[in-house]
RNA sequence: GGCGCCAUCGUCUAGUCUGGCCCAGGACACCACGCUUUCAAUGUGGGAACACGGGUUCGAAUCCCGUUGGCGCUACCA
């Protein structure tokens, strides 16, 4: 097993597959990918899997497919091996039974008896009386041997980390600098559940440190966490790695975003149709500022650029209009193929089929204009698929008259059917239409109006030209000739 | 309750270390106007913040102290 001192920077994502992907998770993924590749690191993936009862099958699976998804490429990981293997801890119980017992032998943890009853009243007493909650220290000064003794004899028991009585742990933090945590307020933590298994704190310290990692960088959350870690790492005769605590991920009400701010499943913004480049842009630019006013940010520009200097102490709302924003930009940005490509499952919801390379490159054209996100392609070209269904007043351009928009119409029509086929063009259906309403001065809103109504149904719909080269001229002289039934 | 972190427009942020260039800049969102056959896109413009109170200083968003507020942690969860 390696064990000598970091000689590159290696850090770590430790996710629980406990659930969905979430949000936050990533966004600590990606930085912690992004301080890697930045200092020509190693990124590692290993899963924290000691939480038996909270378990859920396949989220180790939809983790790793998030990553890929993003391109978080990880160097080392359960699925890929590496030489500081294996990357989930499940597979890695010897090695955690084995430093507890360093520990109790050391003296700098102890067997405890107590019942699970027995620590919950003693919480709820202590939070009656409100005085501190935590573990009283009940079996701390239990004889070593006796203690063993009904270890061996199969007495259910944990292990717990001796807390210093007395003095400070200091955690000096890459981003929030020193904070100071008086011992005397540390809780023994447990270190060694009843059923074997280790908790996070004995788990992640023992990983962290044969895995070489450095720095630790994680969420907010952990910082008061990250003494007791602390002191373990001390009684282990181990040199800590250096911490960074990054701000949390919020949701509107400014609490840490979870599952009530709305779906946190970072696979969910996939299936809505979001690009991973932009979701990645935005997460970058959320509790970090690259110190310029650019916006967007390629991989290896936000690579070239990270560093943890320049992360924020402050938690930040996740703002998914924003995101939107940025969708929307990388989404107009894909070529032609490319948007055909990812609409085209959209499309099939909404009966598409058979389309002639030309309507889908059309239909592209719509999508990067109108779309910020895949999922809204149903809804921008649907009526492309399906007979429009409108009050015939819509038809009526302003305050024109009825009557005046049925011979508009006819005009249209008349018009159209002696345009071949092949001349159903966007360009030349503006041209010469364009040019009949000039000549014949027909008005330029009173005409195209109730064109674009026949041929969509929609008040707020693309322009007619276009959607009658999509349309083709069959449906389009039907269209209009529906229109011209509807007002007659 | 205890411990800890944080504090600039509604939101993300620049400016804070190294006080004056900041009666605070950018972006999203919002509003108005322009373009236009609607919407969208786009262009132009607008409203919008240094949590509060004391210091220090010729001068404070920036330094110090206090207050308030928000959040996190306080499990045989992670």
């Amino acid at each position: 097993m390696p064990n000598k001192k970091p000689t590159k920077v290696r850090t770590r994502f430790a996710p629980s597959p406990t659930g969905d992907p979430h949000i936050g998770s990533i966004w600590t993924a990606l930085f912690n990918w992004l301080y890697a590749k930045h200092h020509h690191g190693n990124f590692i993936l290993r899963i924290e899997d000691t939480d038996q009862t909270r378990l859920r099958p396949g989220a180790e699976n939809k983790i790793i497919e998030a990553l890929r998804w993003f391109q978080i490429n990880y160097d080392e990981g359960p699925d890929i091996g590496g030489p500081y293997g294996p990357y989930r801890q499940s597979e890695r119980l010897i090695l955690y039974k084995d430093y507890a017992d360093r520990l109790v032998t050391s003296e700098d943890a102890y067997y405890c008896f107590c019942a699970p009853e027995r620590l919950q009243k003693l919480r709820l007493e202590q939070e009656k009386t409100k005085k501190p909650v935590g573990y009283d220290g009940h079996c701390r000064s239990l004889n070593a041997q006796e203690s063993f003794k009904r270890v061996q004899s199969g007495e259910l028991s944990i292990i717990r980390l001796k807390i210093p009585k007395i003095g400070e742990t200091t955690v000096n933090d890459l981003i929030r600098g020193r904070v100071h945590f008086k011992n005397a307020v540390i809780d023994d933590q447990v270190l060694l559940k009843s059923d074997g298994w280790p908790t996070y704190h004995l788990a992640s310290v023992v990983d962290d440190h044969l895995m070489n990692i450095d720095p630790v960088i994680r969420a907010e959350e952990w910082l008061p966490s990250t003494p007791k870690q602390l002191i373990m790492y001390k009684a282990l005769g181990w040199t800590p790695p250096r911490f960074a605590h990054l701000p949390l991920i919020l949701g509107r009400d400014r609490s840490k975003l979870s599952k009530r701010h709305g779906s946190t499943d970072i696979l969910k913004f996939r299936d809505d149709g979001y690009l991973p480049g932009a979701i990645i842009n935005y997460l970058a630019l959320l509790g970090w500022n690259p110190k310029t006013s650019k916006e967007f940010f390629t991989r290896e520009e936000l690579i070239d650029k990270f560093d943890l200097n320049t992360v924020n102490k402050s938690g930040a709302i996740f703002d998914n209009q924003k995101l939107d924003w940025f969708n929307a930009h990388y989404l107009k940005s894909l070529p032609t193929l490319e948007i055909i490509r990812l609409a085209k499952p959209y499309l099939e919801q909404v009966g598409a089929k058979n389309l002639t390379d030309n309507q889908l490159e059309q239909i592209s054209l719509l999508v990067a204009e109108r779309a910020k996100k895949f999922s809204e392609v149903p809804d921008i070209v649907g009526f492309l698929f399906r007979q429009p269904d409108y009050e015939a007043k819509l038809l009526n351009w302003k305050t024109t008259n009825p009557a005046v928009t049925l011979q508009k119409l006819k005009r249209l029509i008349k018009l159209l059917e002696s345009c071949p086929e092949s001349d159903f063009s966007e360009t030349n259906l503006e041209d010469i239409i364009k040019t009949v309403i000039n000549e014949e001065k027909l008005g330029v809103g009173e005409t195209l109006w109730p064109l674009r109504v026949a041929l969509t149904g929609l008040k707020e719909s693309p322009g007619p030209f276009i959607t009658a080269s999509i349309l083709g001229k069959t449906k389009t002289l039907s269209r209009i000739t529906q229109a011209i039934k509807k007002l007659s």
